[in-house]
DNA sequence: TACTGGATTCACT
DNA sequence: GTGAATCCAGTAA
């Protein structure tokens, strides 16, 4: 397995990205998991890269960082920017754990590990992801590993399925621990 | 300064 | 399937 080159991996189409990311090994603190549902969000109206703001600025200047934002007074939801030239991040809606699980059993407060991370809002509380984490480079305190994909053309088998006009899901077909495709 | 809505989750029916 | 919880960011005034 080797470490994902983050400058080359994240200068690309959001779509490209978000593809690839799918199997890639997310690490963070003392947690890791498998990513095995993204949803790309390019430059369209239901996404927070549709105008600039002073939150979402981190999506037109960077590529390769995280951007976390806060959600319905409870949540945070974990993103990576993409792409060199325009605005563009990609969601990270579920995971498949693969350490740390008991500390994210903890967190979570559930002992299903199918439940700990199959959700934008519960993997962010399983691996302790908040606003702290908004605008550092992927690398630095998250990192990400190639996991069963990188070279690999056939698998994981990876599902698509269109959220809005504009917005495309990923996710790895047939695995459990990928959130409620609606 | 005040108001509004949301890329979610979970309990309840 | 429905609705409540909850608070930040964005917008209007």
């Amino acid at each position: 397995m080797a470490k994902l080159v983050v400058n080359q991996f994240f200068a690309r189409e959001t779509l490209k990205v978000a593809k690839d990311l799918i199997g890639t090994i997310l690490t963070f603190g003392n947690c890791s998991g498998r990513i095995v549902e993204v949803e790309a969000y390019t430059n369209d109206e239901a996404s927070h890269a549709h105008r600039r703001t002073d939150r979402s600025a981190i999506m037109y200047d960077t590529f390769g960082h995280v951007y976390v934002y806060f959600i319905y007074g409870m949540y945070h939801c974990l993103n990576f920017t993409t792409e060199k030239s325009q605005s563009g991040a990609v969601l990270i809606r579920a995971l498949e754990p693969l350490s740390g699980i008991e500390l994210m059993k903890k967190r979570r407060d559930v002992e299903d590990v199918r439940k700990l991370c199959n959700g934008p809002g519960k993997l962010c509380q399983a691996l302790a992801i908040d606003l702290k984490l908004n605008g550092t480079r992927i690398g630095d305190k998250v990192k990400l590993i190639e996991g069963s994909r990188g070279e690999v053309k056939t698998s994981p088998r990876i599902g698509i399925k269109k959220a809005t006009d504009l917005n495309w899901r990923f996710f790895e077909a047939g695995n459990p621990f990928a959130s409620r495709i609606k």
